[in-house]
DNA sequence: AACAATTACGCACCACGTAAGGATA
DNA sequence: TATCCTTACGTGGTGCGTAATTGTT
């Protein structure tokens, strides 16, 4: 039984002419008598006596009536539930981000998107990339921002900004009055990683294991985060290869110094994730265009 | 939107499974696939989230399941309140009867029935052809069971029983040791009639003419109802010419006498009459078949 | 004449089933 | 391999509009 011909029904009834219905729906007066006459035929049953050319609403109808309305209303009441649902979903944007990005990368992306989309709620969760896209998975945010590769057919990946690693070193390093060293000379340093399975040590161990440099190096001091080999360097224990948005201004500060390797870019793509979907959302939407075409770095 | 629809997706929420819902509905996987999807596209939204191809309800989902609930379960509601409605009308039959056929004919053939179909309540209606018909056009009525000729497409007519008009006379009359006479002898006798609108007055007179005889005959008296012309008779007052049905009785206990017209058979047929219906009504249609099969004079 | 409801008919679309594809444990 | 969901495709049924019919004011 379609809920659009109970529908019709109520509104015959309440008109009290099927002629009337059918004009008031935009559609033809025997398409209301068949929809009428099929309602009639599942409930096995006239709900009309139908006397001089006109339609009377008789003992079975009457008790259709109502609940036929309270039918058609219910079902109102669920498109509105979903839709408003979907607008609220609408005005507040959940974006999950890996570590590097979510803390030097988004902040200022998100402060812009702020400025021109106030009335958006903006959450930001920050985990490691795995975490984040399970999150993306079970709906928990809305966009993904990771540097590793994602293989998953259900998401929809695309690059929304080229990330180089470089070279950081200490101020006060014998490399201090130079611009460009071989990639050689990195195996007289101490180098400074991140933990195993960072996705940023498997990109760096990746470069340096095609330049053939990887087994000379020695595995000096490994460090939990970002931050910390930042601090290690500044304090001078070591150099060490990390995201260039994650140093940025602490070079522009003097903090400590980017060196160039002779003959090699280290780079990669930072990927922005959703999950493919049949129906849009518009502040998503607006959000992805704005990560795209606004330079971050 | 289809109500099966969303008794499919309740469905498919509570089983947590399309190929389930689909087994115990008799139809195919896809098929139900389509109609989940097809509830997402009205809605505009997803429904479930797709996960390790298991279907998790989702927030929409989960705001859409109570309402969908709520539609289906009115809908059967709405079916079981029309049946129910139908099943009180099919316990009872309201039967409409001119005088004749209602006070002479139909109270034995309603004990038969009664016999045998004691659970339906009857209820009988005597008035005139035209009001019973009328009755029959609102529903007020079930069947009517009238004399007169009917005419009109929303009525299914058909003859159930011959009704034979006779001649009477009071027991002490110069007839008394005759077994026939011949019509032209009606002009010499005091004949009793009722009112001009009456509709057995009306055949009679229409089979007199036939003969040629009416023009001859003398309007000696008028009276309202064929009771008090078989009070008349009875007292000795004149003739009259009445339908068999209503003086069977009076002649077996020699209230008053039958004599025969030569070569004059004056009948009719006794309709029974219901209103064209898609939808057939089995106590109705038993007691049809009672009235026609069961020799009722 | 004008209007209301029904019936008839042709067409387009939709829902279904079968079959194939892809993912998962 | 077995299970589950989805996609593709062909077909039968159904809903619609146009047109004609019947009945009413």
């Amino acid at each position: 039984m379609n809920i659009e011909t109970l529908r019709m029904f109520c509104l015959v009834v309440d008109l009290g002419s099927i002629s009337q219905a059918a004009k008031l729906s935009y559609v033809s007066q025997p398409a209301v008598t068949k929809q009428i006459r099929q309602l009639e035929e599942t409930y096995k049953a006239t709900l009309f006596n139908r006397v001089e050319g006109r339609l009377l609403l008789n003992e079975n109808g009457k008790l259709l009536y109502p609940i036929a309305k309270s039918i058609v209303s219910d079902f109102e009441r669920s498109k509105e539930a979903v839709l408003d649902n979907i607008n609220q979903l609408e005005s507040q944007l959940k974006i999950g981000a890996s570590f590097t990005i979510g803390e030097y990368l988004l902040p200022k992306l998100l402060g812009q998107y702020k400025k021109h989309y106030s009335d958006t709620k903006i959450t930001l969760i920050v985990d490691n990339t795995p975490n984040v896209l399970e999150s993306l998975s079970n709906d928990v945010i809305d966009l993904a921002l990771v540097e590793g590769n994602v293989e998953n057919k259900n998401f929809n990946v695309e690059a929304f900004e080229e990330d180089q690693l470089i070279l950081i070193h200490p101020m006060e390093h014998k490399w201090s009055n130079r611009n460009v060293i071989n990639i050689q000379e990195l195996a007289e340093e101490k180098m400074i990683w991140r933990e195993p399975t960072s996705g940023t040590r498997l990109i760096i161990e990746s470069f340096l294991k095609e330049y053939g440099i990887l087994d000379s190096l020695e595995n000096y001091m490994e460090l939990g985060s970002t931050q910390a080999i930042k601090s290690a360097v500044e304090a001078g224990l070591g150099i060490s290869i990390v995201s260039r948005v994650a140093v940025q201004r602490d070079l522009e500060q003097g903090v400590f110094k980017e060196i160039e390797i002779k003959d090699a870019y280290f780079k990669r793509n930072l990927w922005l994730v959703r999950k493919k979907s049949r129906f849009s959302r518009q502040s998503l939407d607006t959000f992805v265009e704005l990560i795209k075409n606004v330079p971050v770095i």
